[in-house]
RNA sequence: GGCGGCGUACCCAAGUGGCUAAGGGAGAGGUCUGCAAAACCUUUAUGCAGCGGUUCAAAUCCGCUCGCCGCCUCCA
């Protein structure tokens, strides 16, 4: 397998540090506002890289944080009026809301901030000890120029940044490049007892006490999006590695930004889109497939169209779900032997280990996804020779099972095909009832056996403009909702 | 200013040295159908921003140019 690594960037083959066992961290979320779709990509990400890592037969214990005290949470519940842990709790609960609809499984370990505060302290008075960080007026900083290697994650040199610092200048600080791992609280403000007085942690320190705590001080691999690389795993990291005077990650790892009109979405540009107003349109697994079919590193471009592309693209793979279903439920035992079944068996053959090739390539989801519509393909064009008997039989269950084991390692594809177009009844808003549905189709089979042709296409013109479509098949017809309009 | 990334068909998007440049959408034509839909087939990049270079061989490596974006400040 092999992983891009940010600290080398370069591509490696990935070697846990125990064989056969991997930690992963992933940075969570500040729990101060509901999460946008940035959020979405960063959780789906990791998601898959957790399932795919367990998929090869890692034993993964991955662990995703919460941070749950800091300023921006202070300044919400300023806004709401209420305590800063009810703010903390109300974003965690709708994150998980969020996240479940997303098909994003719980980690192993979801550790908060607040829950670390001794750990968080011994590490503090260790980096004060131990001459990397300074005490001034109960703040503690972290001195940059005490650790050699500061720079090594995002490839900047201090010097550089100095010279063209846009970072504000804090005069009691030794360097401006200096960052707090403990603040002093105001009156009123949440704090902790600390040997420096009354605070709270530092916005980085609350990762390297919970990846020391639950993976150890060296672990594989850590995540996040591409706008922490600096400061935040620069700092943690630097932190990290002073306090223990070992390596702190192998494998770091960043997910590309979501782009709106070719700019990067963020909350302060004010241009982004959240996880709940996506879902009130579209199905959650439209949005989960069209996250994964750009490689996890590339920028994403948002915008409708792409998500109803998606959303075709899903529709296409239920519609050969129905085909296959039919196909098993029907199937005889007179043998038909089709010319395209040699082919299709060595489809069927080689597929998992292409998947898995894919995967193995840095997390290539696009190209997987890709191998699967090509799967897709053959399937369809199998059934359409006709073929039947138990060898058929087989090929089609085969093909069931191969579909299902990628779709789980990805985690979409796994509804019914009824389920699908249930959730798309919601989405479309269609004003019928699967029994209005059904009894329309009735009396159109009515007409159609007297020859009424154009009674027939009245009811079929009259679904079709509230979205159902009907499909007329050998015995009897069905329906469907309609997309990508 | 420093550092980094990207530019592949009408659109989205894989591919980073060597078979016909994946896959999806859209368009055109066809098979099937009472008509449709779905599905399948054919077709749409002698070509990978442009120009040079390295190589037996380049979308893929190197250089320059143009365009777009990101980080350097809270940010997934």
């Amino acid at each position: 397998m092999r992983v891009y690594n940010t600290l080398t960037g370069k591509k490696e083959d990935l070697v846990p540090l125990a064989p056969g066992r991997i930690g992963m961290y992933a940075c969570g979320v500040t729990v101060y506002d509901v999460c946008h779709i940035g959020h979405a990509r960063s959780a789906i990400v990791f998601d898959v890289i957790r399932r795919y890592l367990r998929f090869r037969g890692f034993d993964v214990k991955y662990v995703r944080n919460f941070t749950d005290i800091d300023d921006k949470i202070i300044n919400r519940a300023k806004q709401e009026g209420i305590g800063w842990d009810e703010v903390a709790k109300k974003y965690t609960e709708e994150y998980y809301t969020d996240m479940d609809r997303l098909g994003v499984g719980r980690a192993d370990v979801e550790p908060k901030a607040t829950e670390h505060i001794p750990e968080i302290i011994a590490i503090v008075r260790g980096l004060v000890e131990k001459g990397y960080a300074y005490v001034i007026d109960g703040d503690v900083y972290f001195e940059v120029k005490k650790f050699s290697d500061y720079g090594k994650l995002s490839k900047r040199d201090v010097d550089d940044m100095l010279a063209g610092a846009r970072v504000e200048v804090d005069e009691r600080k030794r360097s401006p490049m200096d960052f707090a791992v403990w603040k002093s609280s105001k009156e009123g403000e949440p704090s902790w007892e600390s040997p420096w007085g009354p605070g709270r942690p530092g916005w980085h320190i609350e990762c390297s006490a919970m990846t020391m705590k639950h993976l150890g001080e060296s672990f594989d691999i850590h995540g996040g999006g591409a706008d922490l690389i600096f400061p935040h795993h620069e700092n943690e990291l630097a932190q990290s590695e002073a306090f223990t005077g070992k390596p702190f990650v192998k494998y770091w790892i960043h997910n590309g930004f979501i782009t709106i009109d070719r700019e990067k979405m963020s909350k302060s540009l004010g241009n982004f889109f959240t996880i709940k107003e996506i879902l009130g349109k579209f199905d959650p697994e439209v949005l989960r497939f069209f996250l994964l079919s750009t490689h996890y590193r590339s920028p994403i471009e948002f915008s409708d169209a792409s998500l109803r592309e998606a959303e075709l693209s899903i529709d296409r793979y239920y519609t050969t779900l129905i085909r296959i279903d039919d196909f098993l439920k029907e199937s005889s035992d007179k043998i038909k032997t089709t010319a395209e079944e040699k082919g299709f068996e060595e489809t069927l053959s080689v597929f998992i280990d292409k998947f898995k090739e894919a995967m193995d390539d840095d997390f290539n989801t696009a190209l997987a996804l890709g191998l699967i519509f090509e799967l897709i393909r053959e399937v369809n064009k199998y059934l359409d020779a006709r073929p039947s008997g138990r060898k058929a039989w087989e090929l089609i269950t085969r093909s069931s099972d191969l579909l299902s084991q990628s779709g789980n390692v990805l985690n979409i594809f796994n509804k019914k095909p009824e389920e699908w177009y249930d959730a798309l009844m919601v989405t479309k808003r269609i004003p019928f009832t699967k029994a209005d549905i059904l009894d329309r189709i009735e009396q159109r089979q009515e007409a159609r056996q007297r020859k009424d042709w154009a009674a027939a296409d009245s009811v079929r013109k009259e679904l079709e403009d509230q979205g159902i479509i009907i499909e007329d098949k050998k015995n009897g017809s069905t329906w469907k909702v309609m997309i990508g309009k």
